[in-house]
DNA sequence: TTGTGTTTTACGACCTC
DNA sequence: GAGGTCGTAAAACACAA
């Protein structure tokens, strides 16, 4: 084995690389073997490091290079027939490997000169420094997207588990609404529920639960909105004093991101006049987004099938 | 030893500059 | 046309049974 420190032949650039990055004896010696001849017991490198005529010229020593043709010394035939089959492939060394990914490391891209360098300082052919540039930016590139996929997937746990508070707070909100609405009901009911006329009828169902049921069947609910000031003398339910019920409802609903609903006037029981001078003094209709339960429906339950299902668009 | 899964080397097809 | 990526074949290798 070469002694620590030598020149050994291989590129000093190279040498110096190798030794600012695995300290000086360890960086040079293994790598100068490949180019002391004679001294490379080790050296198993690529068919390209010697032709196979310069095995036939050189003498027994040579044969380790070759460690996948490794067999017994029978004779002149043995020889013959191992010099004769077709060539293998056969792996780098280590210290090849090594080499290349420092200098891999440096750049990942080769320019044709370097790869000409590089090629004569491991004593390969430049193609084959080629394809193993090749074959590890595909691998660099492997770990990389792995890398991302760990990013990505955790990024997606992230906003999975804001996704899923918001829901519960969605959840809590929605049944603060319904109680709420039923307790102003109730005290609505008290205050006047044996005046309320049948057309007033419908708020005598919980509004939320009305309005969650017709917005569940995918319909614009239709409910009268009165004006306060109209409205006290047909509705006992909209006096000043009171809150607004479906302004009350509305703001509830809009809070809690419930489905939309269009306010027009129920005119079923006015006169043409009467519903003249309503329609005059009557809200716009209000129209909200309808928001379908589908719109908060749940993601895929892994990052797995998200990614999938991203793919899918 | 053998079967099997993984890694490495090498190549062809195709694309880009 | 040179050099890149991508997909793949096949040799080399690791390892459990």
């Amino acid at each position: 084995m070469a002694a620590c420190g030598g020149g050994g032949g291989f590129n000093s650039n190279l040498s110096v690389l190798i030794q600012s990055q695995r300290g000086p004896c360890a960086a040079s010696q293994p790598l100068e073997a490949f180019f002391l001849s004679g001294t490379s017991p080790t050296f198993l490198g690529s068919r390209s490091v010697m032709s196979f005529a310069d095995v036939h010229q050189a003498n027994g020593s040579t044969r380790p290079f070759l460690r996948s043709y490794d067999h017994e010394d029978n004779g002149d035939d043995d020889l013959d027939e191992y010099f004769h089959q077709p060539e293998k492939k056969r792996r780098l060394t280590v210290d090849q490997v090594q080499f290349l990914e420092k200098s891999f490391e440096v750049e990942n891209k080769l320019e044709p000169e370097r790869k000409t360098q590089l090629a004569k300082d491991l004593g390969l052919q430049p193609r084959q420094v080629a394809i193993w540039f090749q074959n590890r930016r595909a691998r660099w590139k492997t770990k990389q997207l792995e890398k991302d996929y760990e990013v990505l997937e955790s990024s997606y746990n992230g906003l999975k588990a804001d996704y899923d508070n918001l829901l519960k707070e969605k959840e809590r909100l929605k049944a603060e609404v319904t109680l709420l609405t039923n307790e102003l009901l109730l005290k609505e009911k008290e205050k006047g529920g044996s005046e309320l006329s049948d057309k007033d009828a419908f708020f005598q169902e919980p509004p939320g639960k009305a309005m969650a049921d017709s917005a569940s069947e995918g319909e614009v609910s239709t409910v009268a909105c009165k004006q306060e000031d109209i409205s006290s003398d047909k509705s006992d339910m909209f006096d000043s004093e009171s809150p607004h019920y479906a302004d009350g409802v509305h703001s509830s609903l809009l809070e809690a991101g419930d489905s939309s609903y269009v306010f027009q006037p129920d005119q079923s029981d006015l006169s043409q006049d009467e519903e003249d001078n309503l329609s005059k003094s009557l809200l716009p209709p209000l129209v909200f987004p309808k928001l379908e339960d589908d719109d908060y429906s749940d993601p895929p339950a892994s990052f797995e099938d998200h990614a999938i299902w991203c793919w899918s668009y």
